[in-house]
DNA sequence: CGCCGCATTGACGTTCGTCAAGTCTAGTGG
DNA sequence: CCACTAGACTTGACGAACGTCAATGCGGCG
């Protein structure tokens, strides 16, 4: 009805759950709404941060998705992630002062910026949230972990299988179908995170489409068979 | 001279710098000094901690060479990092309150013990030390990224020739010489790391032996053109 | 001295990258 | 409303890089 300004809270925030820790008292509840000093819209292909930038606050994504990538000065590029909806970006950033990734929104966004002195500051008050950020740090390790899993020990298929899934995983804890999906990427962003060629990602796709556990149609992607991509990560075609 | 019960205090320990936040004042250094609950031996072969196990404390290294990997139920295997004197490792277990990895002593190793509940007591209390949490834990981060852009974009010898300029560069960081190394792994170590068959690694040591950039006698690695080996990795073969 | 694990090297096969041609779709402007 | 275009995607043919398998060498330790 009236005009907002929207309030910056996060005490009655939709993604609250996901990117705040849970079981705070009223009064924590009112200084960890402290923390989000603005939001700021960001427009499909803008970048939030870029490599080198100087480092001051992370960023939760209210809505929208993200991707993040490194880029060596030899022109390598490689996409380290891909975030939604109540995750948190700009960890990097933290031990040199400065951004070392891109953060590029693939469709339209919105983020709250949590100026990171501010963060540490209410951390030392509030234990909850103190140990919620060591857990979102944490959480991001051991994600990583997985990725060079994926990597250094998968084949194409099995890489875009475990993509998929953990894509639509991730979707369905937001309230969304477990079996329908959208892309916000393309398939070179996908080739990029998977370490593999466009082309390889193309092909896959038709794999499984031909084998019946997926129907693409560009970026919609229905998955009819979950079961069968898990076997598929699960295969170790040889051995 | 006197035996010794070694007292344990980060406040004169040799590895203090790489581990220890630095500037602090001397109620802060004795307060990190409790961080300390013990030492702990670990023998060439066993095991620090174990995926699935009950997470409680971080470890600092002070002596010898540790392996992560992770494993999967279908019996994927990828080492995530090769851990020396002076860094952090067990930061995985945070976000579960159990250990997604295992760590692995490559050669007789002594840790300190660091509770982690005792960190983040302290932490309230000295900024530096709670700064220096973040700082850690972002590095991590930060370190992952590059070996996902290593295991996503590189061929094989640039990989290698990225990881022993690592190696080499962080053992120069801790006095040893920048140009001699000997390897704790074996080379199925090395590719499980590097995302390449054993095989793949003893070929690309042969081909930079025959190219005059190293020698190499098992584990024994003599660096000789260190600048070759930066061109090799940035060298984008093809493209 | 002999064994065992690790490392090297060679021959061959598979997977994936490369290059190129062609298709589909969304968006734009007449 | 339709035609046109640019970018994204698909598909095929071919080759390079790397994995696989197997034989052999080497060094350390009991």
């Amino acid at each position: 009805m009236n005009n907002e300004t929207i309030k910056v809270a996060c005490s009655n925030c939709n993604v609250r759950e996901l990117c705040m820790p849970i079981g705070l008292t009223i009064e924590e509840l009112s200084r960890v709404d402290e923390l989000v000093a603005m939001r700021r819209p960001v427009k499909r292909g803008a970048t939030l941060f870029r490599n080198g930038e100087k480092f001051t606050s992370l960023f939760a994504i209210r809505t929208g998705f993200f991707k993040t990538c490194v880029t060596t000065e030899d022109g390598r590029d490689q996409v380290t992630g891909f975030q939604m909806a109540g995750e948190i970006i700009g960890l990097d950033g933290i031990v040199n002062d400065q951004h070392t990734c891109d953060a590029i929104a693939l469709e339209d966004a919105e983020v709250c910026v949590l100026p990171f002195d501010r963060i540490e500051e209410i951390s030392r008050e509030v234990n909850a949230l103190q140990h919620h950020v060591h857990k979102i740090m944490s959480r991001e390790i051991v994600r990583e972990h997985g990725v060079m899993l994926l990597l250094g020990s998968m084949r194409a298929e099995e890489r875009l299988a475990a993509f998929l899934l953990n894509l639509v995983q991730r979707m369905q804890a937001r309230g969304f179908s477990k079996s329908e999906l959208v892309l916000r990427m393309t398939r070179e962003e996908i080739g990029s995170y998977l370490g593999m060629k466009l082309e390889t990602v193309s092909r896959a796709f038709s794999k499984f489409s031909e084998d019946g556990m997926v129907e693409v149609k560009q970026r919609h992607v229905h998955i009819k068979d979950a079961e069968g991509l898990k076997r598929i990560v699960n295969s170790q075609l040889c051995h």
